[in-house]
DNA sequence: TCGCAGGGTTAGAAAAGCTGGTGCTAGGAC
DNA sequence: GTCCTAGCACCAGCTTTTCTAACCCTGCGA
């Protein structure tokens, strides 16, 4: 009865990566390089003797095989996410503390986020503090500040795109970029940095 | 549409103790010791934020949560098994590459295991080594050897529950030793290698 | 003909995982 | 009561796995 089943991590990575037919874009989604995602997928087809992909110099393609397993792969990964959230459904559902940098703060029309009744489903409270550390320490689900973060295991998502070294970031752990809280915030916060003047004007 | 899920290896560390309810027979057949599962398994309670085992001085119980939670993931492990072995059979279907050591050989009757046609469908050939590394070269699927490996990534089954550390073994890849091919082959080598002589006279 | 985007490969660094020791508790045998 | 055993928890140190950050190569389009 026992399961055996070629590495799990290598079939997280193939399922990203069939799904979007790249493994650039796997990667991001994964919160992990390029070289990670190819690795595993070898990794994977080595282990079942069979080959998933055909590498295009433009890009990726599922073999038969690929294609036969994906589906399948996919569901199965649904189906452990729905039970998943079935036992602990807070990941999904409780609203995220964020930590603001104190430049942040300064471009953001104040109150914020009070006014926006509409985001409080998402966000809970907000503190003052750009040190990253506190989302590993579950004190803090993402923090707004200037430049990525220096530690590993968190994600980051450029704010403004032409300043992707030290412009304004969202930080979350790894995986957790994607969620419908990290989204609703990451939408609103690149509209207001955006346009900051524009936003005090908004008024009332 | 990415997938969060708590640690892969963590599940199926969960999937197992909860099918035996015990860290100990789980580790077992994960091939690893019982601290290992029970690592495993402490993180992903933390990871989910919840517990899953109730811990008694005298092994395990489910809490509702790890009720719930089993069948699923269960499940969905059978379902990646399903899906692995459809488009990469021979995992199941090959006959073993067995090696056996110069002593194991003359304990055995010859020619052995030519007479055996029941046993020809999951033994495809043997040779006479005790090297387990060509295991994990994927040169052999399993070896029978005095003594246990002493390297990692292989398990093994003393065939004579007399002997654990200086007996025979079977040696296979962690994950084998409970697969069809596995278990025929031990069950066939206990019986011969219990009572050598009487093997030699059962010819007709 | 260049720049760029996407993959592949690699060494070395970081993280994750495992082991094997110790400690604790409950139950059973004497 | 006192041993002994079975199970799980914890911990430090080690091994294995995984990731990153370079590099290279190929084909496309300006």
């Amino acid at each position: 009865m026992s399961h055996r089943i070629p590495s799990l991590n290598g079939l997280r990575a193939f399922e990203a990566a069939a799904r979007h037919l790249s493994f650039t874009l796997a990667a991001a989604e994964l919160g992990v390089t390029a070289g990670a995602v190819s690795q595993q997928v070898r990794k994977l087809e080595t282990s079942l003797g069979i080959s998933l992909f055909r590498r295009l110099p433009q890009g990726l393609l599922l073999t038969a095989a690929g294609e036969a397993y994906h589906p399948r792969i996919s569901q199965a990964f649904e189906d452990l996410t729905a039970a998943t959230e079935a036992v602990a459904p807070d990941i999904n559902t409780r609203a995220f503390s964020l930590g603001l940098s104190a430049d942040a703060v300064h471009l953001l029309p104040q109150p914020w986020p009070e006014r926006r009744s509409d985001l409080r489903r998402y966000l809970r409270e907000t503190q003052v503090t750009d040190d990253v550390a506190l989302i590993l320490d579950n004190a803090l689900d993402a923090v707004v500040r200037r430049g990525p973060p220096q530690l590993s295991g968190l994600s980051a998502l450029a704010l403004s795109e032409d300043a992707t070294t030290s412009g304004f970031h969202f930080v979350c752990r790894n995986g957790l970029l994607n969620c419908r809280q990290s989204q609703a915030i990451v939408e609103e916060l690149s509209r207001l940095l955006a346009e900051p003047a524009l936003s005090e004007t908004e008024e009332r």
